[in-house]
RNA sequence: CGGGGCGUAGCGCAGCCUGGUAGCGCGCCUGCUUUGGGAGCAGGAUGUCGCAGGUUCGAAUCCUGCCGCCCCGACCA
């Protein structure tokens, strides 16, 4: 039998309509521990100050806060793209497979892609990005060239089923992203769109506060020429950037291009004889490098790819990374080696090519083509695998103990490296990818029959643009980069609310009936107030307004009261100072007012 | 997909090795005291010990399978 349910009178009224502006009616569950699960800053916040909570592997719950902050978030992109002159409109998360296995993303798209079936067993996916719709919807409806430029734009959910989400909202299945498409007549004017798009993405980027670059990106598989990502720098970023700091060059390091001085090996260079050594069991860089006392940049590694279905083995020096991307393009652009995938080899098919246990690959003596790192090109008498076990060779330079096919720049650029534009040093980040802006020329075009008529009435494939921002991903960034030991410290336009009142005395009348009377006129003055009005200690009251992070903080004690005045708090900053109780009001509408202006103005800079 | 770790009250964890009454802290409910940086005391409620099977007189504990979560790797030879 179940338990009478049992209530004091005061807890049966209904809500009220500001209800949700009290902390005490506010669904706003604060935790004093982190979280077992959370790794990064923004994962543990966001969950402890009550924004998210987890249902899946990256899936997650918004409560009132977290959502109030991801709406902010919406509606300054919805500012910025509407200024840009995109217009909005909210595609299907649920999409046929027929428009996928016509662009041929149904079978290229791989494990990421969702597949579901309807009851009748027709195949459906739910959307990780929607090229396919828009181009559907587009193709149907644009048949001039009279109705172009345009470009559409939604804020959707969508869903990607990634390997490893991770770091809570920063790599989510679910996540919330504003996408844009764009269609032109022809490429140049769908590069002004791309453009128009950039500067949009940089309006975005400042009105948020972020400090980031936009970095030129890696087109994947998608094609076309120009990509950029924009990137908020935080340590805890997945991507590793360079930028120049002397120009305005800055890329993902799969991209970066790296200017070598000379690279030529020095003529007088004494070549010395190639010696095998016993390295017994030293398999990685770092074990031979300490084995022989030698640092790694003397070494150079042999990596064994497959180019489809044809080995290669790739040189870099042992201190440098190899570069899949600019491996790739270096075999399609300049050899007769095709190369749609690159993999590493797997063990065995190491093994077979090097005729050696694996960590002992070299090139002396491979009947593969090799092709070598610009920085490889320059070094004399350097230690290489001695495809033998537990052996290596010193000593060895190309030209006389192999054959390299061709030196090229195939390596990951770093800090330090210099610019490939002005010469300049780099400097390295990490950044997390808020944006991403490509120009898609006609791949979908095409493959989805999308065509207008010019004015001689022929046919030509629309010229596309795609630019997306990951929504729930800012929320993340955001509090990488705005927190402190305490909580989060939210700007003024994401913080669910500009204000918070701390009545601290909840058992003094005066204070209470300032409290409901500040928050009044505050609200009535068009401030989003959140007044903590529970039956707390003060300390208590202190550390989750802390935790959760509004920007603006009025304390209200007794001692204060009687004096005629009330402590105004920055969340940012340490001190209080005292403001009248006549001039407060007044005093946070000018600030809420001013920094809200101000974040838009930074937009325009 | 490979390696490792974890799964016990809403949250954070102990107990498991060596099988025998399910615990601690926080939170929650009641009362009293307290009241400007996560209060004190007293009392109370809350668990299919991830799921399924097995071993056993007896399983949170041992065994098998499955599921979920986290970390590392899946380019550094």
């Amino acid at each position: 039998m179940a338990a009478p349910l049992v209530l004091p009178p005061h807890r049966t009224e209904h809500l009220a309509r500001d209800d949700v502006m009290r902390f005490s009616k506010l669904f706003l569950p604060t935790r004093k521990e982190d979280p077992a699960e959370a790794e990064v800053v923004s994962h543990k916040l966001l969950i402890r100050a009550g924004y998210i909570r987890m249902i899946a592997r990256g899936i997650y719950d918004f409560l009132p806060v977290g959502w109030r902050s991801v709406r902010k978030i919406e509606q300054i992109i919805r500012e910025e793209m509407d200024l840009a002159g995109a217009q909005e409109v909210r595609l299907p998360a649920v999409q046929p497979a027929e428009l996928w296995q016509e662009s041929g993303r149904w079978s290229e798209y791989g494990a990421e892609l969702l597949r579901i079936k309807d009851r009748k067993g027709g195949d459906f996916c739910l959307g990780p990005t929607h090229e396919e719709v828009i181009t559907d919807l587009v193709r149907g409806e644009v048949k001039s060239y009279k109705q172009l430029p345009i470009n559409l734009y939604q804020i959707q959910t969508k869903f990607r089923d990634e390997p490893r989400p991770r770091f809570g909202l920063m790599r989510g299945r679910e996540f919330i992203m504003k996408d844009a498409y764009s269609f032109d007549t022809d490429e140049q004017a769908a590069l002004q769109s791309y453009d128009v798009m950039f500067e949009t993405y940089n309006r975005i980027c400042r009105r948020l506060g972020f400090e980031y670059r936009a970095v030129e990106a890696d087109t994947g598989n998608i094609g076309g020429s120009r990509s950029h990502e924009f990137q908020v720098l935080a340590e805890t970023g997945e991507d590793e950037i360079v930028s120049c700091s002397q120009c305005s060059y800055a890329a993902n390091v799969e991209k970066a291009e790296i200017r070598v001085e000379s690279s030529a090996r020095a003529d007088d260079a004494e070549l010395k004889a190639l010696t095998q050594l016993a390295t017994p069991g030293q398999r990685t860089i770092e074990e031979v490098s300490k084995f022989l006392k030698q640092k790694p940049a003397k070494l150079v590694k042999t990596l064994i790819y497959l180019a489809d279905e044809t080995p290669i083995a790739v040189l870099v020096r042992g201190d440098h990374q190899a570069n899949e991307l600019k491996i790739k393009a270096y075999l399609n652009a300049h050899t007769e080696i095709s190369c749609r995938e690159l993999n590493l080899a797997a063990d065995v098919e190491v093994e077979r090519v090097t005729n050696a246990a694996l960590g002992f690959a070299g090139p002396v003596g491979l009947q593969i083509p090799i092709f070598a790192d610009l920085a490889v090109e320059g070094l004399a008498n350097f230690i290489v695998g001695a495809n033998a076990v537990d052996a290596h060779f010193v000593n060895t330079n190309h030209g006389r103990d192999f054959e390299v096919r061709a030196f090229a720049d195939l390596r990951q650029a770093r800090g330090g490296d210099l610019c490939a534009r002005c010469g300049g040093s780099f400097e390295s980040h990490r950044g997390i990818e808020v944006g991403h802006v490509f120009f898609l020329g006609d791949k979908y075009s095409k493959a989805m029959n999308a065509t207008f008529a010019d004015e001689a009435g022929h046919e030509h494939a629309m010229q596309m643009g795609c630019y997306g921002i990951g929504v729930t991903r800012i929320l993340a960034a955001v509090v990488e980069q705005n927190h402190d030991e305490n909580g989060i410290i939210w700007p003024m336009a994401i913080s669910p609310y500009h204000v918070t009142i701390l009545p601290l005395q909840n058992q003094d009348e005066e204070v209470v009936a300032l409290a409901e009377r500040l928050y009044a006129e505050l609200m009535a003055a068009g401030v989003e107030v959140l007044l903590d009005d529970r039956d707390m200690r003060a300390g208590f009251k202190f550390k989750d307004a802390d935790l959760v992070g509004i920007p603006l903080r009025i304390n209200i004690g007794s001692r204060g009261v009687k004096d005629g005045q009330v402590e105004l708090k920055l969340r940012r900053e340490s001190d209080h100072r005292l403001v009248g109780i006549d001039e407060i009001v007044a005093e946070v509408t000018q600030i809420v007012r001013t920094s809200l202006a101000t974040a838009k103005e930074a937009a325009l800079s």
